[in-house]
RNA sequence: GGCCCCGUAACUCAGUCUGGAUAGAGUGCUAGCCUUCUAAGCUAGAAGUCGCAGGUUCAAAUCCUGCCGGGGCCGCCA
């Protein structure tokens, strides 16, 4: 219902409308009203007392209300305060409340994820993939095209690493696709590695063997550990409701990214000491190494070719990378780089969203050293707590309720990724994470469910008819009205956290009115029930664009 | 040393982009509410120098500067 504030305020002012919709906001207190108009501005151009201003704007917008829904207008202070038609506003949000705004339907591809084989998949994946996955749901809601990639380290320096590792000290060991055993022989590795720095050698000859292909049995270890990895992500990402159009292998790029790097050098883009590298020093972006002294290949390298494929086969208004923040500094080198090649609009269109850490309350987490938490370790605990829940609920144990408590602990797991601000590091607190009381994924769940619920007890259709809102009833049908606004904002600021946050909100809404307003056997039960089911609808497609399914009981 | 991000209640966070009406939640704590649609819920209460100091402004948690504290990055890891 802002839309018809904003035309009536924009036509009496002058003000553009999109600087009235960008000051129209929602009174703290219900009691003043619906929506407020601050007249500061107005008070600036105008060079008048804004108290003033409002007073002679509310009155010069009664004069013509009648033809509007909106009932009544009022001031307070610089506010000119709007009260809609309840009865109005009733009607609107059941006919089309909670509807996306579609844009032009650009194109865009979101690169997120990127796991590393032979690495562990620790929580700190889990909030880039459910961030990619979610923005990636937003652009699509608004209308763009989107293809989602993947993009995974499968060689490289930790690989090498792992290889040598195994093979000196765990050859004996039979290959397994458990991750905490990948994991276990690349954090082996690392300790040795630190103890005596002379190993370094050993695991640089590999890592040229890997990269050359020279050495049969390297090469079939490498295969075959890498599809170990690979296959334990089938699952994860099916758990996670992770969605990939296209997957790309660092591998893939090894060999063109020496010829582009050689490449930069010979067109003396790069520059050549020890390294080949590009120098970005006076564009405060340091040295990026593309080469090794010994030849071999970097990620920078990679990451150039990776950009070129994007570019050319899949052709996009927008490219996206979410990455961790300590990345940052990499990718703004990858763009300066991509500029200097001369590819100006792509570099302008390569965008990047890099996101905080997942810490433990005394520090960092790290797959080197083994001090974090496995996905499927967490996954685990989080389940197992769910299922005992259920069971003290009365549920009968079996395949029904083994899944109900999937769907539970991944709604709390993404949830509680998704709910803060993506910059902002997540102090991972294990006990905070099997809680499913306030601030939770499950209170959503189970939100969902009580409306769902009371759909499926509804014995005989009655009509809808708006008599009397209660404050509950006011409460909730405004917050359903601004969904829009919200993934609006969302969109436009690649914040899914502002999805979460208003799902929050709006169960809580939800709640309220479910205490207050009996649904079943009153008067009011027609119109009440379309207010559920347009409460479920609306939720739901804020938790679809999260990555979160719902349960119909809990 | 340079650059980037963060600092709001005991704890975990919204709110900062776009300054504006008494700074909001959750957890934990205290006290209530299940013979009515799922108590993973609801109601009430206690709890705040919005890191510190300046500046801009009629008005600053929000903008600017400096400082302090935490995190990250700054050439051969990804």
């Amino acid at each position: 219902m802002k839309d018809i504030i904003v035309k009536l305020v924009s036509n009496e002012t002058g003000l553009k409308v999109g600087e009235v919709e960008r000051l129209v906001e929602i009174p703290p207190k219900d009691e003043m009203g619906d929506f407020a108009f601050p007249c500061f501005v107005l008070s600036k151009k105008l060079k008048k007392n804004p108290m003033l201003i409002a007073e002679e704007l509310a009155e010069k917008l009664r004069k013509d209300l009648k033809k509007t829904d909106i009932s009544n207008v009022d001031f307070k202070g610089a506010y000119v305060n709007f009260f809609v038609d309840k009865k109005i506003l009733a009607e609107r949000v059941l006919k089309d409340g909670g509807k996306i705004v579609k844009g032009k339907g650009k194109t865009r591809l979101v690169e997120y994820s990127q796991p590393n084989t032979h690495k562990a998949f620790h929580v700190g994946h889990i909030r880039g993939t459910s961030l990619g996955e979610s923005l990636a749901r937003i652009f699509r809601a608004s209308g763009e095209k989107v293809v989602q990639m993947n993009y995974s380290g499968d060689t490289g320096m930790h690989i090498a690493k792992w290889i040598w590792c195994y093979k000196k000290y765990h050859a004996k060991e039979k290959l397994s696709d458990d991750e905490s055993w990948i994991a276990g022989i690349y954090v082996d590795a690392v300790k040795r590695l630190a103890k005596n720095e002379k190993l370094q050698e050993e695991v640089d000859e590999i890592n040229q063997k890997i990269e050359d292909k020279s050495d049969k049995e390297i090469s079939d270890l490498w295969k075959k550990t890498r599809a170990a990895s690979i296959k334990s992500w089938d699952r994860i990402y099916s758990e996670l409701g992770a969605h990939f159009d296209v997957g790309l292998f660092e591998g893939e790029f090894e060999a063109d990214a020496r010829d582009k790097a050689l490449d930069l050098l010979d067109k003396k883009i790069a520059k050549k000491d020890d390294a080949v590298f590009m120098d970005l020093k006076k564009y405060n972006l340091g040295v990026w190494v593309l080469l090794r002294r010994d030849g071999t290949v970097l990620y920078s390298a990679k990451d150039i070719v990776l950009a070129l494929k994007k570019f050319k086969e899949f052709k996009s208004d927008n490219y996206l990378v979410t990455v961790g923040n300590e990345q940052k500094m990499h990718f703004e080198q990858l763009v300066k780089t991509l500029e200097l090649m001369g590819l100006k609009k792509e570099a302008a269109s390569y965008g990047v969203l890099p996101f905080g850490m997942v810490r433990f309350p005394e520090g960092k987490m790290s797959s080197r050293t083994g001090n974090n938490v496995l996905y499927s370790d967490f996954l685990k605990n989080v389940k197992d707590v769910a299922s005992g829940r259920l069971k003290d609920r009365g549920e009968n144990p079996g395949k029904k309720l083994d899944e109900k408590a999937l769907k539970i602990a991944i709604a709390s797991i993404k949830y509680s990724m998704l709910k803060q601000d993506p910059k902002k590091n997540i102090i991972f607190d294990p006990n905070a994470a099997v809680a499913f009381e306030g601030d939770t994924g499950p209170y959503l769940l189970y939100s969902y469910a009580r409306a769902s619920s009371i759909v499926r007890k509804v014995k005989s259709k009655k009509k809808v008819k708006i008599l009397d809102l209660k404050s509950e009833e006011i409460k909730l049908l405004k917050k359903i009205d601004s969904f829009g606004d919200v993934v609006a904002k969302a969109y436009d600021s690649l914040a899914p956290n502002l999805i979460a946050n208003y799902c929050y909100e709006l169960a809580q809404m939800f709640n309220e009115f479910y205490h207050a307003c009996p649904v079943l056997g009153s008067v009011e039960e027609g119109f009440r029930l379309a207010l559920v089911k347009k409460f479920r609808d609306v939720l739901k497609s804020g938790l679809d664009l999260l990555g979160i399914e719902v349960v119909e009981e809990m």
